[in-house]
DNA sequence: CGCCTTATTGATCTACCTCAAAGTCTGTGG
DNA sequence: CCACAGACTTTGAGGTAGATCAATAAGGCG
């Protein structure tokens, strides 16, 4: 897949070359023709690793960069004033993570690695020059700003769900379906995420995970083993996401 | 205010050029130079006026414009595969409306006029040709598009928040800050959504937010008169938005 | 004025939160 | 390779915030 080498190793041009990445259709050289993609070249960082708990950047502080995830997992969470923590969102290989802070220059959440993985930087500022220049670009960034913005709301409507089945339900059925948008087709996902991050971005207790896990694994929706989830009907789960209020 | 004519006379000139509209320095014309300003004019069908309980648009339809509110309010709903309806957000004067559905062509929700009220259409093919010509308007759509991703993080953060009470602190919270973003500066608001619109948006039931309005009378946060909310004490409202969980 | 929709208030019930404890996984060092 | 510590996860028991049901009150409109 990804040629991580050795960081002793003097690192392979191939791997930093965005024309290279199986990545591309979907990032953001898809806006730049192959002439003119050195331009693009010139202002990423590619292949950074992370750890896991590695930080990508801060709440509150000056948004510089917008990241793409080539590997691994990463969430992006929001501290209240009063040190209440909220997870966001979840990104998988080939989203984009700082999108909400292009305008205020200020991040508005927290990103934090899941996991040991990889992901490029772009200078925002040398993005919305390089924006100018290609129009095309200016399509990409309003077809992903509009890609996130229904994902939100997908997002926000599972949280006012009543039932908490169904919430973990529809969130398994969104991930699987991002999971597959960028071609990882199968119906066995790992969470690289801890209980407690997927209550928090639900809204619901950790106790409360585990306990909606065992309803859907008893009415056949999914099977799982730790972190390891498999659906096993996923025309139930689809239902199971949609019960009635309080059922 | 706005000179909104008797329909039997012949529109004013004035009222549907871009150059003399209020919320030209918030819409999208900010983002061309006044030489210019025609080309956009040319493609804006301004100043529609809405009945409440009108339609911009219908989910699942074909996606083929952009709203932008000038007067009165409006919201969005989802109606899940079983029926059950969910309100996404509702829209002020000077906000877009439509601005998910841009990639995709489809519209992810219904968008519904919450009072009598006034809006402008863009052509969602043509402001994409206008936008690879003048790349200030590609600035501009991305200022527009991070903002609004910034707020759905908002609202999701309160939709998941637990106590009822903190719900409502922040939805008065944020609704005001977003009338006041557009220069209609005051702590006294009228809400044009029903209270079933609020517990749909909030995740709550209907009788939860009347309780919900009495608590943060009680408290001192705000007094009210039907659907007229004046804000007493801004300070408190904020700490009862941020209430720790369960208590 | 009377009808109908919307909003509030009261009483009960329940899903989920909290607290508690046991069980499982992960990694580290002997 | 195994033993242990720590974090993570699951399961159990009881309490509570908010849902639901029910009834009254207040607007809105013909």
């Amino acid at each position: 897949m990804y040629l991580i080498k050795d960081s002793r190793m003097a690192p392979k041009k191939m791997i930093s070359d965005c024309a290279e990445c199986v990545l591309s259709k979907d990032c953001i050289p898809s806006g730049i023709s192959t002439d003119n993609l050195h331009r693009f070249v010139g202002i990423v960082s590619t292949n950074i690793s992370y750890k896991a708990g590695d930080v990508l950047f801060e709440q509150n502080a000056k948004a510089q960069h917008l990241f793409v995830v080539k590997t691994g997992s990463f969430k992006t969470q929001t501290t209240t004033p009063h040190g209440i923590e909220h997870v966001n969102n979840f990104f998988l290989p080939g989203e984009l993570i700082g999108l909400e802070s292009a305008s205020s220059g200020i991040s508005c959440n927290t990103a934090i690695a899941l996991e040991d993985g990889v992901a490029c930087k772009i200078n925002y500022q040398q993005l919305t020059k390089l924006r100018q220049e290609f129009p095309s670009l200016s399509d990409f960034a309003v077809k992903i700003y509009s890609a996130a913005l229904a994902l939100a709301n997908e997002i926000q409507n599972n949280a006012t769900i009543q039932c908490a089945s169904s919430r973990l339900a529809t969130f398994l059925v969104l991930y699987n379906r991002r999971l597959n948008a960028h071609g990882m087709q199968s119906l066995g996902l790992h969470l690289p995420m801890c209980r407690e991050d997927i209550a928090s971005h639900l809204g619901l207790a950790v106790e409360t995970i585990s306990r909606s896990f065992s309803k859907l694994i008893t009415t056949g929706c999914i099977k799982k083993d730790g972190r390891r989830v498999q659906i096993l009907n996923l025309e139930k789960l689809h239902d199971e996401a949609n019960l009635p209020p309080r059922k």
